[in-house]
DNA sequence: CCCTAGTGTTGGTCCCACCAACATCGGGTC
DNA sequence: GACCCGATGTTGGTGGGACCAACACTAGGG
């Protein structure tokens, strides 16, 4: 493979750019064997962990905007993963629960997500996982709050 | 701002993936103002670091597909900043050639993106820096080869 | 009571990554 | 020289992810 400009292969932008396209494609195809995607990951792992929430709460909790969120949540109710009733006593506001399938769908994707880790950070050692991840975390963090 | 769940903040491949939404808005807002994009600066470097190239190399080197090559090239020849010629003696391919106002896009673009490497890594010293992108570089090289 | 903030929903935009198919040309082999 | 293979340019399409604007509706505070 030709290399590219070291204008690029210089710059964290680019690393963590393309890094991006490589997660993205991992996890696409191990996603793709249980008909879900990204979205779908984000929105049962959130309701697991905070319980039952509104979908403007998932929103905010996965990064994901509010009209993305009508789409991925039909999706997996169309598949029996998750229920959305309406609220009780707030008009508007939808419920959403997450069922026992799936919960079982969330169980795939996260082994699905641990090949992914594995193959990504294939080449270093544990401890250099170790640093990289707290960087990363840092710097995450750190642009977070806004 | 709502925290997303823990089964995503732990894991490397949401970190990446998330920072480089980051990294794309902020490279994106910076590049609107020179009404430019992601493919064009990796295309105009390309040309700048080794000289003329056919599309299909650019697109080997920048990482793009061919079809996207012929739509990015088309825009930058459009503004000028590009010559499109058919090479001499090989029928079906093409030069492609920096400008000097090409030239002079790159380095506006350089100065952009040299700000988003700031913006980005703010919240690390300069030795985290270092080892921060000495780990991505390994870690993007060893699944770079395929 | 009104006004604001929050919510769900529709429908669209953009960038990036990728694929299939086709016509065309080059360089090799037989 | 005829033939096939691989590379090239191009068109057109797909999909995921991240947005934005607008609307209808509700809750709650001033």
């Amino acid at each position: 493979m030709d290399e590219p400009p070291e204008r690029l292969t210089t710059k964290p932008s680019w690393l963590i750019s393309q890094l991006a396209v490589y997660v993205r494609r991992l996890a696409f195809e191990g996603f793709a064997a249980a008909g879900a995607r990204g979205y779908h990951y984000r929105i049962l792992a959130a309701l697991h962990e905070f319980g039952p929430a509104s979908q403007a709460e998932l929103g905010r909790r996965c990064r994901v905007d509010r009209s993305d969120v009508v789409a991925a949540v039909g999706e997996l109710a169309g598949r029996g993963f998750v229920e959305r009733t309406p609220d009780p006593g707030h008009g508007r506001r939808n419920r959403v629960t997450l069922t026992e399938d799936g919960l079982r769908q969330l169980r795939r994707m996260d082994e699905v997500l641990d090949r992914v880790q594995d193959d990504l950070l294939g080449p270093l050692s544990a401890e250099d996982r170790q640093t990289l991840t707290r960087l990363l975390g840092r710097v995450l963090a750190h642009h977070e709050p806004h």
